[in-house]
RNA sequence: GACCCAGUAGCUCAGCCGGUCAGAGCAGCGGACUCAUAAUCCGUCGGUCGUGGGUUCAAGCCCCACCUGGGUCACCA
């Protein structure tokens, strides 16, 4: 049994999610997680809402509300959609609870006691009238090479040349229209070249990576800089220093604070463990400080950078193991991650996911039409694993009706239908023929393929191959012709008919089991048609929570209980129990009506 | 501009270290069957693996150039 970290991006609460999001770390990093707690190992699985940040900023004044009421609501409507689709969190936080700020301050206070966070006086643009930085992608003006009148102060976009914000003429604010001031401005910033030699070093060994992941993480190594650290904001942790810490204008960057969230999480949720009398509160250690421990972090290619370079460099410097040297804090040796599991990007209907241009489909408005599992298999089958791929509506019909429903859902149908006719429970079976013993050797060996296919971040294969083993399962029903077994009671065709059932029906048990980590929703029910009585798919539920250092505040968290042997079977043949009761099947999905490609291409062009 | 990735049958994609690698699913066509949400099963058509060179006994797989699409390039989560 070894520890698991599972480590899932933080979904930022500035909006919905759509679905290229929880594509990129949502499915991928709970059919990870369902595989490994079924196949005995410790998984504790963590995320929350991102909160922090000037966007979050931005969109409360557009909104006027504050911003804490605006992350408040979408941490509200993220939550109850991860939930609904399933994604089996141990914890599901988010980065403004008392806790991470904590964390965080302790992390800060020791990269920096290490040496690591230097302070340094730069040129930056600020607004005027509020005081905070305006990052470049927020001015906009005119070109100083091409004379566009609309390039943004980080590169045109007519003529594309990067741009400094400070070459550009007439600049303005594209949040309020003002005249940015450019002023010299105090800030932190990790010093990343103390750490590149740590940093490259543990890099060489991440052999087991996905090559375009590895590559793209030792490039960023070439040109190494320090990297800021802090904002002038005045939305964000404060800076535990003296002097700045009671400053309302300077606030800890968000991706400074965002990536601890995996450890402020780990130890939230060790807390609340021992407020339940389940485990003590340092848990967590298990985790985070034991060498043999294991840590993989699930995101979309766009994070990689903070993944691979900026959360290992916090930790080696908060562990003092950067060319200054230095010394752990209270966390103690913290564990740099084992892998970065990133997905590429999912387009829709060719293009490029985009709120504001109406390119989008939200996971709330998909799962208020469709069913979780059939997006998570759309996901698993046909998501952006090892590149770009695109989801279209017809792919989506198609994938649904002729790979789901009539592959997976008409097995599990045709065969709980023969058995409830000609029987009304499960048959015991008689003595077992060639062609019975093909099938459920091909049934059991796949549960070692499909699981190392998982465990080897190969999704797409090992969802194809639990799919093929659906297909072997249903070409054994039409060779062996049950519905022509005929014979009366006590006779040798009515005892093959028991055989062939019974057969058919644990081959449908097996794929339920080898398919659960994908189809969880589906895994309970067809487990439930075959009279199976338990949960063996368990669903994330939402609980209100007390925020453990403020009485004053609740919030939703997504938990679960996912112990093996309990509410999770093991990770191999759970042998059928001759008898237990089969009803007449209702369809496990529904099958997908052709106008809906229609409908929704027209919601589409609606939206743009 | 620099760098990275992708370009394989009508469609969506597999092809790890170069030698059954020319594949799968769907669509199309032909057939079988009727237990099942007209689902299933069998057979079949189909590609000079973006283009042009090169290395090698042997190249989708390595090298060079080019074309097309996508991405990254410090304060954008």
């Amino acid at each position: 049994m070894t520890s698991i970290l599972s480590a899932v991006a933080w979904p930022y609460a500035n909006g919905p999610r759509h679905i290229g999001h929880v594509a990129g770390f949502g499915v991928p990093s709970d059919v990870f997680s369902r595989y490994m707690r079924m196949a005995g190992h410790d998984v504790l699985m963590v995320s929350g809402t991102d909160e922090h940040g000037t966007p979050i900023l931005v969109q409360a004044e557009h909104e006027g509300v504050s911003p804490q009421e605006l992350a408040d609501r979408y941490n509200r409507v993220i939550v109850e959609d991860l939930t609904q689709l399933g994604l089996s969190y141990d914890l599901f936080t988010r980065t403004t609870t008392r806790n991470h700020y904590a964390v965080v301050q302790e992390m800060f206070r020791t990269v920096h006691r290490n040496g690591y966070m230097v302070e340094q006086t730069t040129m930056g643009a600020i607004s005027p009238s509020t005081g905070r930085t305006l990052p470049d992608r927020y001015i906009e003006g005119t070109c100083p090479i091409c004379g566009y009148d609309g390039a943004r102060g980080d590169q045109c976009d007519n003529c594309g040349n990067q741009l400094d914000a400070a070459e550009l003429k007439n600049p303005r604010s594209r949040i309020n229209g003002e005249i940015p001031k450019f002023v010299n401005t105090e800030h932190f910033f990790l010093d990343l070249p103390a750490l590149a030699d740590a940093l490259e070093a543990w890099l060489r060994t991440r052999t087991e990576w996905r090559p375009n992941v590895l590559k793209f993480s030792l490039n960023l190594l070439e040109d190494i800089r320090p990297r800021a650290m802090t904002r002038d904001i005045d939305w964000g942790i404060p800076v535990p220093l003296p002097g700045w810490e009671k400053n309302p204008a300077k606030r800890l960057y968000v991706w400074f604070d965002a990536v601890i969230g995996y450890l402020s999480a780990s130890i939230e949720w060790a807390r609340r463990q021992e407020l339940a009398g389940a485990a003590t509160a340092d848990a967590w250690r298990q985790w985070w400080n034991e060498e043999s421990a294991r840590t993989y972090y699930f995101m979309g290619k766009d994070n990689i950078t903070f993944h691979s370079q900026i959360w290992p460099a916090e930790l080696l410097a908060y562990d003092g193991r950067g060319s200054r040297g230095g010394e752990p804090g209270p966390y103690g040796t913290l564990n740099l991650p084992t892998e970065v599991v990133s997905s590429e990007f999912l387009t829709m209907e060719g293009k490029q996911f985009s709120s504001s241009r109406g390119v989008v489909i939200y996971v709330r408005d998909m799962l208020a039409r469709y069913q979780p599992d059939a997006l998570r298999y759309f996901i698993a089958t046909a998501g952006p694993e090892n590149s770009d791929s695109d989801f279209t509506w017809a792919e989506f019909k198609r994938r649904t009706n002729d790979e789901l429903v009539a592959g997976w859902g008409n097995l599990v149908n045709r065969t709980a239908s023969m058995v409830h006719k000609s029987f009304g429970e499960i048959p015991a079976p008689g003595r077992l023929e060639p062609v019975d013993t093909a099938l459920l050797d091909q049934c059991a060996a796949a549960f070692t393929t499909v699981g190392e296919l998982v465990a080897s971040h190969r999704q797409k294969a090992a969802i194809a191959e639990a799919m093929r083993v659906v297909g072997e399962a249903n070409k054994y029903i039409s060779d062996t012709e049950p519905w022509k077994l005929k014979g009366p009671e006590g006779s040798p065709e009515r005892e093959r008919l028991g055989t062939v059932l019974n057969t058919a029906a644990q081959a449908v048990s097996d794929c339920r089991t080898l398919l659960s980590p994908f189809l969880p929703h589906a895994a309970q029910a067809v487990h439930e048609t075959f009279g199976g009585t338990g949960t063996v798919s368990p669903l994330p539920v939402i609980e209100e929570v007390t925020d453990l250092d403020d009485d004053s505040r609740t919030y939703p968290v997504i938990t679960g209980d996912y112990r093996l042997g309990h509410t999770l079977p093991a990770w191999r043949r759970a042998p059928l129990t001759p008898g237990a009761p089969v009803a007449k099947p209702a369809p496990v999905f529904t099958k997908l009506d052709d106008a809906i490609v229609e409908e929704e291409l027209d919601r589409l062009r609606a939206r743009a």
